[in-house]
DNA sequence: CGGATTTGACCTGCGC
DNA sequence: GCGCAGGTCAAATCCG
């Protein structure tokens, strides 16, 4: 006779953590309080209990003696085929009973020790491959403000607007140090480039990181800060740009698609309903939300279902936070104001036309698994408006795309080591649950520290430097820890690209 | 009772 | 100028 799993029911388990032990703590605790009681138990006293020959849970209730019944539920806990004797067999003496139930009992424990100690093995190489893991993101945060300096170093050489000039040279340099190291992956390559620097390279990037906040102090931004910058003196290419750039900064929107069962995703924010609207074309009423964090903080967001997909959720924001935010909102927020600095940016000279095409070679060291991929600024949108896809669509990648859908391209690919899995990932609660977009749970920490880590290839530096993504790499891993809902992480770590992306077009 | 949500009315911008 | 659609307001209602 088999017990299946889906017999066990919670009072099972808590039945269970009460008579090991257990119950408190992480799994690795749970493990060890179960281990305690296999090697504790008494097996003497078991035998000269006087037990009928059955230990299911049907018959539990004819089965006074719990010790027996727990070890079962122990059992059926880890997966164990519990085997008894069938209802019909002849019954045998009194003491062939005890020897038979005694044999299948050890069996039993046997069996529970074997599987405990893959158990135990199992999160041993899973916390292993997080604190890998933690080390590569930290790793990789470091490469990337010696990258970042270079990379406006060269925008600054080349005048900054030959972007095709600059990904030559970032292509040059990925070559040379693919020869020099035999580097195989492309993340490789980006991370790498630092040990290519010179040392001359380096002291100039500390200077660069001071020039770097002047000529960007835009685009450097926190979420609370970007307004204050608006209100200081302008960069000059700020100042070469239209008197109404402000009003268009205010006008301009970041779109996020994700797949969601909740009613809105959650951004780290606090946001109040001020509305809702059946928007044409869409009979899915579109909700207006207004950030509550702070008294008069113009932030505005939309919440609404796709039409064509109702399981993905498509919230638009606009505006940027007076106030300081928690980490995964002030990287969701570093998205929006990044992401529009980039749009606004690049649309004002190439508007429509292609910012990464499949011709590029930064694309292509960057879009390895999208080679088709084209990237696009569209001015066609009321406002304008980026799109960020997180609805996952099999084998690609999140998406960044304008507006008109027109399009769209991957700039966030994974490395080779972190690649998004199907694995179940989310929260139950009344907000956002992901299913599109999952990272693989040997990505995170067994509960102790956020461990989500992908290797984002920067393609383009950002202004502020390793701290920065530090800091929204801390905000993702935090948020990972402190709120497993991995939409504000997922969003912490592309606003981090995006941000870098934004700054870069300046 | 206070904060959040709902919902109908109103405002505004845009195209014809 | 008119109508439409998107966006906002604010009173009513809900809920913990």
């Amino acid at each position: 006779m088999e017990i299946s799993r889906d017999l066990i029911h919670e009072d099972d388990l808590q039945t269970t953590e009460r008579a090991t032990g257990g119950g408190s703590g992480d799994e690795g605790s749970k493990a060890a309080g179960m281990r305690g009681t296999v090697h504790e138990m008494d097996f003497f006293a078991m035998k000269e209990s006087s037990r009928p020959p059955t230990s299911t849970r049907m018959d539990r209730a004819r089965v006074p003696d719990l010790n027996l019944n727990k070890e079962v539920d122990l059992a059926m806990n880890i997966g164990l085929q519990v085997v008894t004797p069938a209802r019909d067999q002849a019954p045998m003496s009194p003491v062939g009973n005890k020897s038979v139930e005694i044999e299948l009992i050890g069996l039993n424990i046997i069996g529970m020790i074997e599987k405990l100690e893959e158990m135990r093995e199992e999160l041993a190489g899973a916390k292993e491959e997080n604190r890998r893991l933690r080390e590569s993101l930290s790793d990789v945060a470091d490469k990337y403000g010696s990258l970042r300096a270079h990379f406006m170093k060269l925008l600054q050489e080349r005048g900054g607007g030959k972007l095709h000039q600059v990904e030559d040279e970032v292509t040059r340099r990925s070559h040379q140090l693919e020869e020099e190291e035999g580097g195989s992956t492309v993340a490789r390559q980006f991370i790498d480039l630092r040990p290519a620097l010179s040392a001359k390279e380096e002291s100039h990037n500390t200077e660069l990181s001071t020039d770097d906040q002047d000529n960007s102090a835009h685009t450097n931004l926190d979420a609370g800060e970007m307004e204050v910058a608006a209100s200081q003196p302008k960069t000059t290419q700020q100042q070469q740009q239209s008197p109404d750039h402000e009003a268009t900064m205010k006008k301009a929107r970041v779109s996020v698609r994700a797949r969601s069962e909740a009613r809105m995703i959650n951004d780290g924010c606090h946001w109040r309903k001020y509305g809702q609207k059946i928007a044409k074309g869409n009979s899915c009423p579109r909700a207006y939300y207004r950030c509550t964090m702070a008294d008069g903080c113009p932030v505005r967001k939309q919440v609404q279902r796709c039409a064509e997909d109702r399981s993905v959720l498509i919230t638009t924001y606009e505006g940027t936070h007076n106030h300081p935010l928690p980490p995964a909102a002030a990287a969701m927020a570093r998205t929006t104001s990044a992401a529009v600095s980039m749009l606004l940016s690049g649309s004002t000279s190439t508007a429509d036309q292609p910012l990464l095409g499949s011709n590029s070679l930064l694309a292509k060291r960057t879009l390895p698994l999208s080679s088709a991929s084209v990237a696009m600024i569209s001015s066609s949108a009321p406002f304008p408006t980026i799109s960020l896809d997180l609805t996952g669509v099999p084998n690609s990648l999140p998406q960044w795309r304008p507006s008109t859908n027109i399009d769209p391209f991957r700039v966030l690919p994974f490395s080779n080591g972190v690649a998004p899995s199907l694995a179940s990932f989310g929260h139950h609660d009344q907000q956002s649950h992901f299913s599109g977009l999952q990272m693989s749970t040997s990505c995170l920490t067994a509960g102790d520290e956020g461990g989500a880590t992908s290797e984002l290839l920067p393609m383009k530096p950002h202004p502020s430097g390793p701290r920065s993504l530090a800091e929204t790499v801390s905000a993702a891993t935090a948020a990972v820890a402190d709120d497993p809902n991995f939409t504000a992480v997922l969003s912490a770590a592309i606003s981090s690209f995006m941000n870098r992306e934004g700054d870069g077009r300046e």
